[in-house]
DNA sequence: AAAATGTTAAATGTTGACAAAATTCCCGGC
DNA sequence: GCCGGGAATTTTGTCAACATTTAACATTTT
């Protein structure tokens, strides 16, 4: 690997946390399968670096929740079951609602005048993408919504915390990248989101958050295991 | 150090867990001071181990937030600032919010049959250590209090990023291990939150969880405030 | 004397080698 | 044909050495 020009942007100021994110977009992409078990010394090669270098990437993606560690066995690619899909809603829901609490509180106190016209702006791009049938440009606005609220709570341990959830459920998002369903409703929800935080109030923001998650969560199990049996 | 007799209970099956354990007890105790830089050479000579061991150890901490890592320059103790704190807060709050819901809602639904009984258990003891001004077993009590529910919400990501939060407010912590003030206002809270849970309301269970966090950061405030003495 | 530059020492980043553990595979026995 | 045991191989855990970067110090220049 030719010196790695030095992405400094993304913490990749060394070898290992250049590896680590080509490990790490390995198994995003599902290149790497989940349950997967992650040979050192093939990496090392394959990347031409040393294994210690491979070593500490993994130990690190591990820590981060995307691999698990067994002593003298090696290294996995974590497995998310169903029931911990939705203890990862949970924890998602809990720190984005948090977030948006936290935000509405800010933008009371003052400290981030530009926050509403963003989300007003995101809110507008993101039902014309709605309208043109843009799927990739909905995705992208839906993403940076979140990012604009987390990064507005002024709390970048919770931005931190919500990344690595996020990324923790590749496998279900991967399946779920189509889904265009109840957009309407989904963008429903980002309306009332905006309007408790530009009202500044907390508790309406940080219950608006929770339960858009939580019909997230919904909406994405009504796709992924089209029961035919609900309703009457 | 003499070929670590495997606790295998905590994960410290291998070399560099046992390291990463000490380390970090040195870290919460104060044996290392909040901005000093850790040595690799020398620890590993004080250990009897390896560089690339405490490395190993090193940025596993680093990647729990009780280490800073700068490339090329070393790892640092990281020093909670105080709006770090009260962002850590928030997030305990928020999980603990969260975990006391789930609990709620796993108790109507019939998979948590004892755990009232043993947070009314808790609640007997406390107020007998209260009355017998017993403040170690008070704190020790009132960690089990929020052991049992994170424990009850059946979410064990959500035990060990509380975990890793009360891990990194180590230095407002030991300050605050005195902190005996509002003992019947902490333990009536807790009493709500035995409360809401006992009947299954979810919400209020959430709710009650997050104002009691919120209380217990108020109580440390009125205590710790002052001295914004520079270095130290 | 202060700033800038060149030199040296120390610490971190990376690597390859050795030791211990686990997995695989072969072989004899039933 | 199947099972169990044990050697051979593979893989992980640990270590010591090399390379690169940073920090400290001495020297030169203005």
């Amino acid at each position: 690997m030719v010196k790695a020009a030095r992405t400094i942007g993304l913490q990749r100021a060394t070898l290992a946390g250049e590896v680590r994110g080509e490990i790490e977009r390995m198994i995003v992409s599902g290149d790497l399968a989940a349950g997967e078990k992650l040979n050192e010394l093939s990496l090392s090669n394959a990347m031409g670096v040393s294994r210690g270098t491979v070593r500490e990437a993994i130990r690190s993606l591990a820590d981060s929740g995307l691999i698990d560690l067994i002593a003298n066995r090696g290294a996995f690619v974590h497995k998310t079951t169903l029931s911990e899909a939705r203890n990862l809603y949970d924890l998602r829901g809990a720190i984005f609602g948090m977030a948006c609490g936290a935000a509405a509180r800010r933008l009371r106190e003052g400290a981030e005048p530009r926050l509403v016209t963003q989300l007003e702006r995101n809110l507008e791009q993101m039902r014309l993408a709605c309208d043109h049938g843009d799927t990739t440009r909905y995705y992208a606005l839906n993403i940076e919504f979140h990012d604009l609220l987390l990064q507005a709570s002024g709390n970048p341990k919770a931005k931190t915390m919500y990344d690595n959830l996020v990324r923790e459920m590749h496998q279900f998002r991967r399946k779920g990248l189509s889904l265009v369903t109840n957009v309407a409703e989904s963008i429903q929800e980002h309306e009332d989101i905006t309007k408790a935080i530009a009202a500044g109030d907390e508790d309406a923001a940080r219950l608006r958050a929770l339960d858009h998650i939580t019909s997230g969560f919904g909406r994405y199990m009504n796709l992924a295991e089209p029961d035919p049996s609900p309703k009457g």
